[in-house]
DNA sequence: CGATGCGGGTGCA
DNA sequence: TGCACCCGCATCG
């Protein structure tokens, strides 16, 4: 982990590094790091948050706003103890259509609001990037003050992470290791009513959710 | 369709 | 000047 907190992103020159830091999907607070020009992750800006472009009018450094989170307007808690916290859709478009469908829990009703992202002195938390001959720079400013979003589960992401470590893992598999790496959510910083669900385990319910990781619940009941 | 980037343009402090 | 943000355009999977 580069200490050398002696840079920022706005810097003509940006230093010399000796060690890279290991890629980082959810970083959170004030944070600077350094990766590696051959880390894909990096070169794609790859965020466990919903981060979306915003323009800067700035070539050189690619800047990112939080989306926040999409919760549920009742505060559900599914049988296996999870809140919502759906992934906004970066696309502005899609991300409108998100809101005000039915939560994914089955038998909730509920409907989706989105918690937008307010931890950077009110306003939404940035990441910035810089590729630079040295390597890609990294840094965020402000601390989420909302649940972390599930993380990627599209078919594209899927297929990668299973293609990457193991040809013969499943999907299915894949999501529980991800699932492994999510660190629980605090939730009592969200008062908001709480709705307890009954779900019955050993029920169809792959016709009654809609999003895909409980879906991808379904298949493993 | 939606993720991502780019950049023109606006309003505010 | 810096920042937040709206909008359309283009590319790619």
């Amino acid at each position: 982990m580069e200490d050398l907190f002696e840079w920022d992103i706005n810097d003509v020159q940006l230093p010399q590094v000796g060690q890279f830091d290991y890629f980082r999907e959810c970083v959170d607070g004030h944070a600077k790091l350094i990766y590696s020009n051959e880390c894909e992750e990096a070169r794609r800006h790859t965020s466990g948050w919903a981060m979306r472009n915003t323009n800067n009018h700035n070539v050189v450094i690619l800047k990112k706003s939080c989306l926040g989170v999409l919760v549920c307007d009742r505060n559900c808690t599914s049988e296996f103890g999870e809140k919502v916290h759906m992934r906004p859709a970066i696309c502005d478009k899609a991300r409108k259509k998100q809101q005000g469908r039915s939560c994914p829990n089955p038998f909730c009703g509920g409907k989706l609001i989105s918690m937008p992202c307010r931890g950077h002195c009110g306003y939404p938390v940035t990441h910035f990037w810089r590729h630079a001959p040295q390597g890609i720079f990294f840094q965020s400013k402000g601390v989420h003050d909302h649940p972390r979003p599930e993380p990627k589960t599209h078919n594209t992401e899927l297929r990668k992470m299973t293609k990457k470590t193991n040809k013969q893992r499943s999907p299915v598999s894949a999501w529980m290791e991800s699932k492994a790496e999510e660190p629980s959510v605090p939730r009592s910083k969200y008062p908001l009513p709480s709705v307890q669900l009954k779900i019955s385990p050993h029920k169809p319910i792959i016709s009654q959710v809609r999003s895909e990781r409980h879906v991808q619940i379904a298949f493993l009941i």
